[in-house]
RNA sequence: GCGCCCGUAGCUCAGCCGGAUAGAGCAGCGGACUUCUAAUCCGCAGGUCGGAGGUUCGAAUCCUCCCGGGCGUGCCA
């Protein structure tokens, strides 16, 4: 594994079996915004039949001034009620058994009820947080069974950056997931059955060095593939170009004559002129491309001869394509021999990105399947012929989803349909996860509907969807012509800057450099990696993704390498004030809260169970960045700033101040890890 | 044409099944290193939440229309 992993090997255990628990027996995990909303529950189905719809309007406050927690029920009450909201706020106030956790709750403004926990339950709970390997967040009630589906690249091709996005959040959620209690089966649907074995196998056949095959495969094939795709592209853009340059001129045409009636100041002729305007760019766009391509290969002698002797290499890598899926006894031989270079290839950068799957079940996995999906949809009825294709038609969709093609030939809605079949088969789950981005959203509607028909009707299915990878100039990112973006090329670079940013931080300390060459290297993985992952699960994930290597790799501000620094400054108080978090349980070290940036920072650690049960409510680690950042933006630093640990007035506050630290640390720690993100004790 | 998504500070974005004064980061300005790591912290400035209506005690959030952008839409994945 990676070098980044050893450098955890010392950090700070969990010790639940040394603390004593004082004031209650009962074993110790707790989401208090769950528990007060059970409170609440009690009372409010007092007044519905149904309290679950209000009973999320139980809150944690946004505001330090209206206590911790808020319910904003009062006031929907009262509208069906007909009756004044502060009223039925200050009735339910009255009814609420909520004593033993919070202050007297208080009734503001048009009936909000503010709740503000109790400093001593603060204390007690937090004290259980701290004994607690899991720190307070409890295992799920009801452990469901989820198969997350997410990475798939395709196999033989270089991974870019458009396979970060599925890789990171799938993982985070698997991880999550597993955490709190869940069944976890992660499936990486590699495609290992597509066009590029096809072009692989011609580049095999025509154009193979022997010597650097045997010195490298995985490079001499991905060389391969390169090549091939480079001619195939050549002859399909040739052909392009003149289409193109007609469909340009004929809009040209349509623009200069709709030019009259847009100037008359009729909206509509203007409208219908901007949307043609913007075709044309679209068109001129491609063009350009496709000119750019072609000239690439004739500016080279060699790469132009070889085109011109493969003249119908696009039409030879498909029929390679199809003999290999029709059993063809050469090509599969070829393709058994690719595999294993193409599984190690991918299984590198997982390795480095420390991500691993529970099974890769790629398209190759299901292919002989499809026969019998699509005979049993087509005897169920589901399923007809129509135009040659074997389709499906769906109420309310805009276009049959087609799981046979005229010729014969399979769709990856076929290879889907009976990816669904062998998953409910093979494990039953209570979910499926799809990490797939947003444009196939109509694909997996068009899936989801027909499994329902099939009878799968037991089980979640979602599409965790997510934006489309842009480039600087928002546009969809596209790996351009010679100059890709290569997914291990992106990794590099991050370690490369992070590198650089740690060296010239340890040589800037007072003290002189602290760290070692090695150590250099080490911490410089984990930042680096961990910048990168963090830079996309911080965005919502249904926003696009601009791809900027700046914000990427930032190391500062919300940044990964920001809460590991703020890791990394907690962990030197111990080292510094030569503390082992272990004695400070051991000798019962308990806490005492009386500044606001210590109770503040008490609170913040206290709902981390909420922050998780949030982000897995939508699948959205970005609630889980914000929450760590919070932690250590707005709750650790003014603590830190102001709130002296070693330096502390008395032993008693110190251990307490320490005690904070500790859980601040473990917290920090156990969030990054289950966005996949790793610390380092010092930087 | 139809469908889905988006429009919030100069830039990048959070907040969106209605809640109290719309938040961060970057960039800008001003401060803080003989002090538990300055990859830091403290402070200042910055907004008609694309526009117009509507729903109501309350709208960035829900509804309608409009403007602007992206994506998808019968034989790619």
């Amino acid at each position: 594994m990676c070098r980044g992993q050893r450098c955890q090997t010392s950090v700070a255990r969990p010790w639940s079996n040394v603390l004593t628990i004082q004031g209650t027996n009962k074993p110790f995990t707790m989401n208090l915004l769950a528990e007060i909303r059970s409170r609440f529950a009690d009372v409010l189905a007092q007044y519905v039949e149904d309290p679950s719809g209000l009973i999320d309007l139980v809150r944690r406050s946004q505001d330090a001034k209206f206590g911790d927690y808020q319910a904003n029920v009062a006031m929907p009450l009262g509208k069906r009620l007909s009756r004044p909201p502060r009223d039925i706020a200050a009735e339910i106030v009255e009814k609420l058994e909520i004593d033993d956790l919070c202050e007297q709750p208080e009734v503001a403004g048009p009936g909000f009820i503010n709740l503000r926990i109790r400093d001593a339950r603060l204390v007690d709970l937090l004290t259980d947080t701290a004994g607690d390997q899991r720190l307070g967040v409890p295992r799920v009630e009801a452990p469901r069974t989820y198969v997350v589906d997410y990475s798939a690249p395709n196999v033989a091709k270089p991974m870019h950056v458009g396979h970060i996005r599925s890789t990171v959040i799938g993982d985070a959620l698997v991880r999550t997931l597993r955490f709190l209690g869940h069944q976890v089966i992660g499936d990486n649907h590699i495609g290992d059955w597509g066009t590029q074995f096809g072009m692989i196998i011609y580049g095999y056949r025509h154009f193979l060095d022997e010597e650097a095959y045997a010195k490298s495969p995985v490079r001499e094939l991905a060389r391969l593939y390169r090549l091939v795709n480079q001619l195939v592209e050549y002859h399909a853009c040739r052909e392009k170009i003149p289409e193109l340059k007609q469909q340009i001129a004929q809009l040209q045409g349509e623009l200069e004559q709709s030019g009259a009636e847009a100037a008359s100041g009729d909206k509509k002729a203007k409208k219908a002129r901007r949307r043609l305007e913007s075709r044309l760019q679209e068109l001129r766009d491609q063009l350009r491309e496709a000119e750019q391509k072609v000239a690439a290969v004739d500016a080279d002698p060699m790469l132009a001869e070889l085109a011109r002797q493969h003249a119908d290499v696009g039409e030879a890598v498909l029929r390679e394509t199809a003999r290999l899926h029709a059993g063809d006894e050469e090509n599969l031989k070829l393709w058994r021999q690719f595999m294993p270079a193409c599984l190690r290839e991918i299984e590198r950068v997982y390795e480095r990105l420390g991500v691993k799957f529970d099974v890769t079940l790629g398209e190759s996995f299901y292919h002989d399947q499809l026969p019998d999906v699509v005979a049993d949809l087509k005897a169920r009825g589901l399923a007809v012929e129509s135009d040659g294709a074997v389709c499906i038609f769906l109420e309310n969709s805009p276009a049959p989803m087609i799981i046979q093609k005229k010729d014969g030939a399979y769709l990856y809605a076929t290879t889907d349909l009976a990816t669904i079949r062998y998953r409910m088969k093979t494990w039953s789950p209570d979910a499926i996860l799809y990490v797939v981005d947003h444009r196939q959203s109509l694909h997996f509607e068009q899936l989801f509907a027909v499994a329902r028909k099939w009878g799968y009707t037991d089980v979640e299915l979602t599409h965790v969807s997510f934006g489309t990878v842009l480039g600087e100039d928002g546009r969809p990112f596209k790996t351009r012509s010679g100059d890709t973006v290569g997914l291990e090329g992106l990794l590099d670079e991050a370690v490369r800057r992070a590198r650089r940013v740690v060296a010239a931080n340890d040589d800037a300390k007072p003290g002189g450099p602290e760290l070692s060459e090695a150590e250099r290297d080490q911490i410089a993985e984990v930042v680096g990696i961990g910048a990168l992952k963090y830079a996309d699960l911080m965005h919502n994930r249904t926003s696009d993704y601009v791809f900027s290597y700046e914000k990427m790799l930032n190391d500062r501000g919300d940044s990964a390498t920001y809460l590991q620094y703020a890791y990394a400054r907690v962990r030197s108080i111990f080292a510094r004030g030569n503390v082992r978090p272990e004695a400070l349980y051991e000798a019962g070290a308990s806490l005492l809260l009386e500044t606001p940036e210590e109770r503040g920072l008490a609170m913040q650690l206290l709902r981390f169970a909420e922050a998780l049960e949030q982000m897995l409510a939508d699948y959205r680690p970005n609630v889980l960045t914000a929450y760590l950042f919070e932690l250590a933006d707005r709750y650790f630093s003014p603590f830190y700033d102001r709130c002296p640990v070693l330096k502390a007035e008395n032993p008693r506050l110190r251990d307490s101040r320490l005690l904070l630290c500790d859980l601040t640390a473990r917290v920090l720690k156990q969030g990054l890890a289950l966005l996949g993100i790793q610390v380092v004790e010092k930087m």
